[in-house]
DNA sequence: CTGAATCTTTGAATCGTTTCATTGGTACGA
DNA sequence: TCGTACCAATGAAACGATTCAAAGATTCAG
């Protein structure tokens, strides 16, 4: 077990001074073809890695990019953390990803974490008030972006999708179809992103005269909920079944169409159109498969770091722009809510 | 937007030498009660972080350790990396993670990431051939335990889980409940995890004078290719079906349940006994709730760490241990294999 | 009161880079 | 031939922590 190698081996080996190595390492153009050669080859031969420590302690600030995400296993932080570190590196900087998992004491141990590491800036998608420190941060020239969340205040730059939009999105859909009784199935309107996709949907209706929108209330937003609200719909005569359902997520939507499946009695989408939110894998691969409302997890993604680019550019008199990006979200049909 | 203050303005200002302050952060108990406050008082009024560059410069190793996944998307993995994260965090140290997405040149920008960062050890599943890598990484101290693959020689830890004993595991519960004709779906064979798989239940059916087992190949392992496995059954005639059926993930099980639910004419668990492998979240939420082969993640994760600690533990001299752990997987019984 | 033993505190040296003022060379026009 | 640019290469200083030998303070037995 050897020790690595370190700059100075390489400027013995070659035959140079360490700056020239740090040049060649950094500056390419500085140096001379035949000693960046020689150089190159010393590195090469002592199998040389920078010691990030020691150049992150000179330059006074790391490469890397903080990213906490409040659940890695969801579809939708995936993508957006994927595209996060693409984005990244094609900046030249790494992200270190932390999963708070919708917990507060996890997102605080990141925090330490990455303010100890000196990161760049932090991409978070906050569980708890972590506003006292994200201003502690900015303070100290660690800008903040907050993700899939709108900033309160005009105090951080942001990323999100805009889940009126989508929910408008969704409803206009059935509406075009020539749907009118419409419902929404939705956990709590308590969570923002429900309250927002309904009053979206609710929108689209009041442009159709003749049109209406229940609300079903849903206990939480699994595929098991999704099945609760699907039996009492079975249950129900003719004349007070909807004819369109927008479901605020995938998973209700899989669960009201595996109800209607099983009895056999209503079929999709001729008697009920079905469409979900978040298109998840399964959608297409469901036993009809599901129209959705697709977010652009990857722009989410790019434009987070991009926007932390712009922070970390402006120079530190300058007071930076905060910006807000909010996304529109797109429409994916599939079977169930195809034909005329 | 001010510097952050170093362990220097912490010693000027609570009036002691830097080496004091030192203490204060790393031994505690060198240090009287009296001194300790004042540091403590001054750290907390310049709101002073640790910069872990420079402590990791002169510690010549970091407290981190690298771990490479084929896919944060997938459940399995997104168990293994919080439990690792645990069991990391118990120990001081933090884990950073990378996502190689199965893709060669990204798992080896992590590897060379991580080796500038200095990473006391590596956890990682590997998709391309990185032996080379993890040797020159050993040779300089920087010990790996290969995670959810054995180690093909015996020069690395590694922790996996049997697939042959899950396979086997599947096929006996089949057996038990008395059915006798069973199938086996899966992929290509080549796959290491579903060739182990099918040997373990071929074993099984060994065990029982009058069981057969056929082997139904799937087009890869989505749900779409368990519904074209599904589809060719159901049109089968009565005395050519299996009575049970094993396939080598969740994705394939739900596909295939899914036709005999559309078709409706065939009943599971009644006709058709059904299993999977994984135990993935939707398993519970079918239509008719999946009994399945559940992996040990939790126990993968933490182990792994644990063997890595092993390994750093060992003084140079000694030739570390390299341990092979291997776990059993677990048999959940679910609707789809109920009763008699 | 003295000397030894123990406990605290000190501060210079060190880790491996980057930076930058300086030096040494080379080329070219006058 | 000289002076002026320009280009390459040099190497000491600095970043912020930890370490450790040494100094200073305190305690206590005799």
């Amino acid at each position: 077990m050897s020790r690595s190698a370190s700059i100075k081996d390489v400027a013995t080996h070659a035959q140079v001074a360490v700056g020239t190595v740090s040049n060649v390492l950094n500056y390419p153009d500085r140096v001379s073809q035949r000693t960046k050669d020689r150089v190159l080859q010393a590195i090469d031969e002592l199998g040389f890695v920078r010691n990030d420590a020691a150049r992150q302690l000179r330059a006074g600030h790391s490469r890397t990019i903080g990213l906490i995400v409040l659940d890695v296993g969801n579809p939708f932080f995936t993508s957006v953390v994927r595209a996060a570190e693409d984005a990244a590196a094609l900046q030249g900087s790494a992200v270190l990803l932390g999963d708070s998992g919708h917990d507060a004491a996890r997102e605080s141990n990141y925090i330490d974490l990455f303010q100890e590491q000196r990161v760049q800036g932090l991409l978070i998608s906050p569980v708890g008030d972590v506003t006292d420190r994200l201003d502690i941060l900015r303070e100290r020239g660690v800008p903040t972006v907050l993700v899939d969340r709108l900033a309160d205040e005009e105090q951080y730059s942001s990323v999100s999708v805009d889940d009126d939009a989508g929910g408008y999105l969704a409803a206009r859909h059935l509406l075009d179809l020539g749907r009118r009784r419409l419902a929404f199935v939705g956990g709590p309107t308590t969570i923002r992103q429900v309250a927002d996709r309904l009053q979206g949907a609710q929108r689209a209706v009041a442009e159709v005269p003749d049109a209406s929108l229940e609300v079903l209330d849903s206990e939480g937003q699994t595929v098991l909920a999704g099945r609760s609200v699907g039996d009492q719909l079975v249950r129900r005569s003719a004349d007070q079944l909807p004819d369109g359902v927008f479901c605020a997520n995938d998973l209700l939507a899989l669960g009201v169409m595996q109800s209607l499946a099983m009895m056999h009695k209503l079929r999709i989408p001729e008697d009920i159109a079905l469409i979900g939110y978040d298109d998840i894998d399964f959608a297409v691969s469901a036993v009809v498969p599901l129209s959705s409302i697709r977010q652009p997890t990857e722009a989410l993604g790019r434009t987070a770091i991009e926007l932390l680019a712009e922070e970390l550019d402006s120079p530190d008199s300058a007071q930076p722009r905060h910006r807000a990006v909010i996304f529109t979200p797109e429409l994916v049909v599939r079977q169930s809510t195809a034909g005329a």
